[in-house]
RNA sequence: GGAAAGGUAGCUCAGCUGGUUAGAGCACGGCACUCAUAAUGCCGGGGUCGAGGGUUCGAGUCCCUCCCUUUCCA
């Protein structure tokens, strides 16, 4: 039966360049996609740039063009990287468009209709000068926790602590260095309390096979909503200016760009439809039509960050739009992608762009085969390891499954002019072509294409195996071996052409070229390919270069630094002797983290401090909560030495303390600071004190 | 603090509902081969499966406690 589905990868969002990130997601998707073609189902796979909100707009402004201008520059590149990692969407839109704006308003009257949109008067802050209000983002001040200054409301960078923009000492607009003042206006809510919505959700995230269980899980504890955390309602509306949707009988207001990012999904499948796109792919219904179809699969790719947005909201909001709105079948989720172990970024000098992966002309395919090799269905991270990448393409891709065709098709060549033949008894061949891709399509199905990738380099090992065990270089200088050596070249031969279309999801240049070039055919790779033993072949032309370790060098070293390869240094910085306090105890770590210079080391500033007050905390095993004398002032530290201290015998003592460590919020208080001590590898922590003569405050350098 | 996911060979990872001496690839050592843009095959070294308890005839696999990593708590 032949499926009928609709794909998409998450709108990434019309400010910037599309990073590794969106690669990734692009790339399973894409895998997917192509497989279910494969397959014969009808597939459209649809994305979109996610155009509307204050981020453009600003941007925008500060460039000195129109939003509409900046998102079709920014557009205006897409297509380098769709065409170089060969992602093969049906249809790329934007949100900014005439679609959006009518399924949006649609979307919005049905729900109002339906009783779901409730007004609320909201205070936040508003930015005198500029004339609007100010999303959180652009609003700094000092942290009122730790008292550093130019801190975001949403999180301190330095304390990590989570502030009300309104909590923030002496805040300012990022935009004009006004003192913000707060204003009310009348907000529109989406009304995810209600009960409807919760009975709804609880019904559809239930259904057993529409999520992974981690997300289910995830979206379940929302839901359930964990003591005084209940479904909240969702704040769809901003006020103007704003770059977005108008909101109907609303004057001044518009959608928040979180609600018309998702019906992008629905607008740009709209446009493809009355393009004919559609019509062209065999869809012959009109979008409504196809849209509402009982049998019409909707399946959104998207990674972990923005579980919450498309497992509540967006099918709450389809649900009770109503037909031809129909709820998602399927969100899968991914997670994101590291690079050696470390959370990847500019600052850390390990991203990896795309752009610059193509233009110092690296094989796309090597990457989706890496990815496709390193994925499965959970929501895991994947990890880009530089030596691991050489490895698999080079000895996965080029050692194994290239070196099938390149070693048989010589003597194919030499010696029988191309043609192709078998012995009597093909059939434990084909049983074994028709195994390996039942196990590849279960596999690509279910999105384990790491499995997928194993078992293909298991059948790969098992055919040079054969070739090896046959020794066809022997055979070939007896000419009485002559047909013997032309079915085991012909047997490699064929298994060679099973695994290039067990591989074509992940590869389809290269699949495309071998069943072109190689084999004969006119066209790409169908799945049914498989089953059928090759006759001819043309005269093997190389089919893909081995990566070298210079230009993964190259690929890191963007042009700045000459961070190259060097691994990513931990995430955090740990102190040699084992620290307590802010942070909960991370007991001996072996060794410093290599070297740091002289410099750095006069960042940690060191004091002594005379320990005035030492208490027990309530409800907590480990902490002691500390106050401190640094002379000038004191501080309230939480130190995780419970387990070595009596409180009483802590006052009066002196000790060394961390000063100017970020104040970290806990839940019994705010944490100013760290103790030192010293732990090894048994049990036992050892304050530090200062010599005799010692007094609180003084500097330890 | 609560919750989730994870912690298996030097590296990257498999190990389904518990069952023979724990696997693969890469890396490493040895051998073989020379058809293949040095690719391939065979053999081998290497793991107290985070730690400690428990259930069981039997646990990497189930239960409890603890440690570590990452993430979420909108």
């Amino acid at each position: 039966m032949t499926r009928r589905i609709f794909v998409t990868t998450a709108l990434p969002y019309a400010n910037g360049p599309l990073h590794i990130g969106h690669i990734m997601e692009y790339i399973q998707a894409d895998i997917w996609v192509r497989f279910q073609r494969m397959q014969g189902h009808e597939l459209h796979f649809i994305c979109a740039d996610d155009a509307h909100g204050a981020p453009i707009m600003l941007k925008a402004q500060a460039e000195g063009v129109t939003p509409q201008q900046l998102v079709a520059s920014i557009a205006a590149d897409r297509p380098r990287y769709l065409a170089g990692f060969h992602l093969s969407f049906d249809h790329w839109y934007s949100t900014d468009s005439p679609e959006n704006t009518q399924l949006s308003q649609d979307i919005y009257r049905r729900l109002k209709s339906a009783g779901f949109i409730d007004h609320r008067t909201v205070e936040q802050f508003y930015d005198p000068v500029k004339g609007m209000f100010l999303p959180d983002r652009y609003i700094k001040g000092e942290c009122p926790n730790c008292h550093a200054r130019d801190q975001y409301a949403d999180a301190c960078e330095v304390c990590s602590i989570v502030n009300t923009p309104t909590e923030l000492i002496d805040p300012y607009s990022t935009l004009t260095g006004a003192k913000p003042v707060l204003k009310s206006s009348e907000h529109l809510f989406f009304r995810l309390s209600d009960r409807r919505c919760f009975e709804f959700l609880e019904g559809w995230l239930g259904a057993p096979g529409r999520l992974q269980p981690q997300v289910t899980n995830k979206a379940g504890e929302w839901l359930a909503g964990k003591g005084e955390q209940t479904l909240g309602d969702w704040d769809i509306s901003r006020d103007a200016p704003y770059f977005g949707i108008p909101i109907p009988d609303a004057p001044g207001k518009y959608f928040y760009v979180w609600l018309d990012a998702p019906i992008g999904y629905l607008a740009s499948l709209k446009n493809y439809f009355e393009l004919g796109k559609a019509r062209a792919h065999g869809e012959r219904r009109s979008f409504e039509e196809f849209l509402s179809a009982a049998d019409t699969e909707q399946i959104h790719f998207i990674g972990k960050d923005i579980i919450y947005f498309h497992t509540l909201f967006w099918p709450a909001m389809l649900k009770f739009a109503g037909a031809p709105y129909k709820v998602p079948d399927h969100v899968w989720v991914h997670g994101f992608i590291t690079v050696s172990g470390a959370k990847m970024g500019k600052r850390l000098g390990n991203a990896i762009s795309p752009l610059r992966y193509l233009e110092i002309g690296m094989n796309a395919e090597w990457l989706r085969y890496y990815i496709a090799a390193k994925l499965n269905a959970s929501v895991e991270d994947l990890d880009f390891n530089p030596e691991d990448f050489i490895a698999r393409v080079n000895s996965d891709l080029i050692g194994k499954y290239v070196n099938i065709a390149s070693r048989a098709a010589a003597f194919i060549t030499r010696y029988f002019d191309g043609a192709l033949r078998y012995a009597d008894d093909l059939a434990d061949l084909t049983a074994a072509a028709r195994t390996a891709g039942a196990a590849a399509r279960e596999g690509y199905e279910t999105r384990e294409f790491g499995r997928v990738m194993r078992e293909c380099m298991s059948f790969a090992d098992s055919i040079n195996q054969y070739f090896d065990g046959e020794r066809p270089w022997v055979l070939a200088r007896d000419p009485a071996e002559a047909a013997h050596l032309q079915a085991v070249c012909s047997r490699a031969l064929y298994g060679f052409k099973v695994l290039s279309v067990l591989l074509a999801p992940v590869l389809p240049q290269l699949a495309e070229r071998v069943a072109r070039e190689f084999f004969g055919l006119e066209r790409a790779f169908l799945w049914a390919d498989a089953g059928v033993p090759p006759e001819r072949i043309n005269a093997y032309q190389h089919l893909m270069t081995r990566v070298e370790g210079k230009q993964l060098d190259a690929l890191f070293d963007d042009g700045k630094t000459g961070n190259a390869t060097a691994p990513a240094p931990a995430g955090k910085p740990a102190p040699g002797a084992a620290a307590v306090g802010g942070t909960p105890v991370s007991a001996a770590d072996a060794l410093a983290p290599g070297t740091i210079s002289i410099e750095e080391f006069r960042k940690i500033d060191l004091r002594v401090a005379r320990i005035v007050e030492a208490e027990t905390v309530a409800g907590a095993d480990k902490l002691l909560k500390l106050t401190l004398d640094l002379g000038s002032e004191r501080r309230t530290v939480f130190a995780g030495i419970k387990s070595a201290y009596d409180p009483a015998t802590l006052k009066g003592r002196l000790t060394v303390m961390v000063a100017n460590l970020a104040a970290r919020k806990m839940k019994f208080g705010v944490s100013e600071g760290m103790v030192l001590a010293a732990g090894g590898e048994g049990p036992g922590l050892y304050l530090l004190t200062p010599d005799s003569g010692a007094a609180p405050g003084m500097k330890i350098t």
